[in-house]
DNA sequence: TATCATTTGTTCGTATGTATC
DNA sequence: CGATACATACGAACAAATGAT
């Protein structure tokens, strides 16, 4: 970058004063200089003792806060996290025995699954180019029993997958697991593809999820094939982010076979 | 815009005002208001039409942002994103043809690979059970030329793996390709195991990375096991969550096969 | 090229509400 | 109940980026 100004030293844009107090912080927990479950000094207390604003402050804190770093909890305060290690694991992994399909998610539902109708949208209409299309909506709330941690499971069923197998429309609500067997043994050779991405979560979600704000939410869409790579269905997985991994077994395919980008 | 009550609200803390003006902005956004490209209107404008301050308009638009429905640029205003369906795809399948390994991840690499030496720590450390021994990293930046998105790569190979063939310790910023090659030349039966995560960036990564603030990174792990399922190396890979997608086949596997929890 | 209005980014101050202990 | 700490909200000022004049 060829910018020759006259006298003074304008190469880089002065870091803000939260973002340095927020790195500083960041490596004093990643040094060790807190234990986990400690508690970090009060707002107060570092606003007097690095002599900013209390709203710098809170702005270092919401930093720390999205880099999963502490937990902050009203009239108590920034609780140090613990190391990444002990996280919750959520398998995506899917086995077969026989005819019948397992799945290893190792949550439980909460709860009867809710069944509605849609149209297809967003990214899941994208993925299987379904859009503005019929189906079945299966709404499910998973929760994770040693963590207490929340998720949210939806299954799309496009009514063309529905005609497919005869139970598929009028018991919509089967276990996820009988789907897919009610699918191959109507003769679908299945096979899957999961997208990920992550964003902050909607009110809503933060709500029925129970999200500590400022923490990112992870969303797998989970594609099944039939025969021809034909999309059948479309599963949406909505699990927090924070002390969270989703664990997938990745196995190589013996054919260049690049699954074509949509 | 309704007022919240006050005559009677049992047992529920009021929605925060910034939080009302959130959602009511994404559900506008969703219903079509406003088209991809366009300009929400302004903070001050915001600030004069709902008759709240500009800190909590500012409040309810870092929300947006954070969601992936606007990107905000200084001194423009932000801007409303287009469907979520044209995101880049970070494509994490792999496959082999003959003795030949093969990514597809879709994105090059910038500049050459730096080799460093380090000690495992974090999540890796935790993953392979290898706290605190010694290992070669090689650090690489990628990018992807459609979208000019950046993401980092980082391989950590252990010196106990280094030593089962002679070329990855004296050449270890080899193609990840080639040193599953050497690894599966050496006689190990490999396979992989993915684990994908997600929080917001620390701050040497969002200049690394070039992140608009706000936005999550994902973080994918991939061990790569050897015969007996012994952990031979971990690689790290960074990447912008909004308009991003890591995307994975899922193969089932034959017996019923848990991957174990850690 | 330089200036200016607009818009967002950062930082301060102050006040009040609410959860925790 | 009170003290402490975080959550929300208002106002004000200046800095920095953008786009047009």
């Amino acid at each position: 970058m060829p910018e020759t100004p006259t006298h003074t030293e304008p190469l880089e844009t002065p870091t803000p004063r939260y973002m340095q107090l927020a790195r500083r912080v960041a490596d004093e927990i990643k040094a060790g200089k807190y234990a986990p479950g400690d508690l970090l000094p009060s707002e107060a207390e570092m606003s007097k003792r690095y002599g900013v604003g209390k709203h710098t402050v809170r702005a270092a804190i919401a930093e720390l806060r999205g880099m999963g770093l502490i937990d902050v909890r009203q009239g108590k305060g920034s609780i140090v996290r613990g190391e990444p290690g002990p996280a919750h694991e959520i398998n995506r992994a899917i086995s077969r025995s026989g005819k019948k399909w397992k799945l290893h998610e190792g949550m439980s539902e909460a709860g009867e699954p809710c069944v509605t109708r849609t149209t297809f949208d967003g990214l899941p209409a994208h993925l299987m180019d379904m859009q503005d299309q019929d189906a079945f909506s299966v709404d499910r709330q998973l929760y994770a029993p040693e963590t207490g941690a929340r998720a949210a499971h939806r299954m799309l069923i496009p009514l063309s997958t529905a005609a497919l197998a005869p139970d598929l429309g009028t018991e919509p609500d089967a276990p996820v697991e009988v789907i897919y067997g009610r699918l191959s043994d109507a003769g679908e050779s299945l096979s899957w593809t999961d997208h990920v991405t992550a964003r902050l979560p909607y009110p809503d979600e933060r709500a029925a999820l129970s999200l500590p704000d400022g923490s990112p939410l992870m969303l797998a869409y989970r594609v099944t094939h039939g025969t021809d790579e034909r999309p059948l269905l479309c599963e949406e997985l909505r699990a927090p982010a924070v002390a969270h991994r989703l664990v997938f077994p990745v196995w190589p395919t013996r054919a260049s076979r690049p699954r074509q980008s949509v």
